[in-house]
DNA sequence: CCTACCTCACAGATTTTATGTGATGTAAAT
DNA sequence: ATTTACATCACATAAAATCTGTGAGGTAGG
């Protein structure tokens, strides 16, 4: 199980047996099965969470209970309320699996601690940060500037995979559009 | 919603408007969804819940993954992890939705407040711990000297329309048995 | 007025879950 | 040693749930 996460380090930074080892042991697991709740509205959250295996989502449910989808997460991602997280409020998002799931579980204070300890991993997770935060501008620009089609296009480019393992139901409602409309532009 | 718990406490004891309003606000409200969880294993328990509507299980799962069923609750039934709510430790159960439900939840300080504030609130939670003590030493004994065929037939006779609702996968773990046994002890 | 959606309803397809059954093995009771 | 009452594994089928596509009508923005 760990070596995914080790794959997924050396990605922006190698590391050594020692020093991975030591990153791993602030790690617990988890495992979910499908439809199971990792968060839910109100929580406290306390980890983030790096996929192993399976398929999740983040979804915000307003008043009148529709659900937008904020996220989903497959394979090498990761996935918690990151508001939460941070400020460590509570949660305003619902994240559950949409497949069994493996994870691996980082809590802010572990993170912290290994961030500050080995200036490797401070590194990889700015680097992680940056490009999270360039990929929510480019899906509010996304949603400002593109139309429903447009948008599409754009995932199915960028993940097709999705499409194989998500529902067009929860695909739509991550995209901003109705299921109907989803099916019509995909003809 | 607050008229099912009204008449769930005149089954005891007749209240007034006044009284009831005064019950009901100290009690909150919660919603969840089909396999939203209330409690997770380690969760601080703050509440007891009665159910308005809906149908939730509390369940224990072993260290190999093996899900034994404590408790299921429908409409008029209170559920929680009692050890955690009334010793204020974590939770050792699992309770979640097998139906989207809505709750009513009481803290134990506001059980304790009014319960010391009317009398027949105090009589009203001894009567139900009483009942529910019984029924878990019958549960004891019927694990103890019934033999599974005979566990089945009690639960049909008492809780018919649990299994119209409920998995008989699920009924089997209440009962002890594998869903192949519980199987063949219906025909 | 046109366009691009949403919503509602319906129908059918697909997937998932539930259930029943057979075969085999095991442990406890006799 | 035998019998009984289960569990487990595997398989097949049924039932339920979910997914998807489509039509019709409505709405808001351009």
């Amino acid at each position: 199980m760990s070596i995914e996460l080790r794959k997924h380090f050396e990605k922006i930074t190698p590391l050594t047996d020692q020093e991975f080892d030591y990153i791993l042991s602030h790690f617990t697991t988890k495992k979910l099965k499908k439809h199971q709740y990792l968060i839910q509205e109100e929580d406290t959250v306390t980890n983030d969470y790096f996929v192993v295996k399976g398929l999740l989502k983040a979804s915000h449910i307003d008043k009148e209970g529709k659900e937008y989808i904020m996220q989903f997460a497959m394979e090498d991602w990761w996935i918690t309320d990151y508001q939460a997280y941070f400020s460590q409020t509570t949660a305003t998002l619902h994240i559950n699996c949409i497949e069994d799931s493996e994870l691996l579980c980082l809590s802010l204070q572990n993170r912290d601690k290994i961030c500050s300890e080995l200036h490797k991993i401070e590194h990889f997770f700015r680097r992680k940060s940056n490009l999270g935060y360039v990929a929510l501008q480019r899906r509010i620009l996304s949603l400002l500037n593109s139309s429903a089609k447009e948008r599409y296009e754009q995932l199915l480019l960028q993940y097709p995979s999705l499409f194989q393992r998500v529902p067009k139901t929860l695909i739509a409602s991550y995209l901003g559009v109705s299921r109907e409309t989803l099916s019509r532009l995909s003809s």
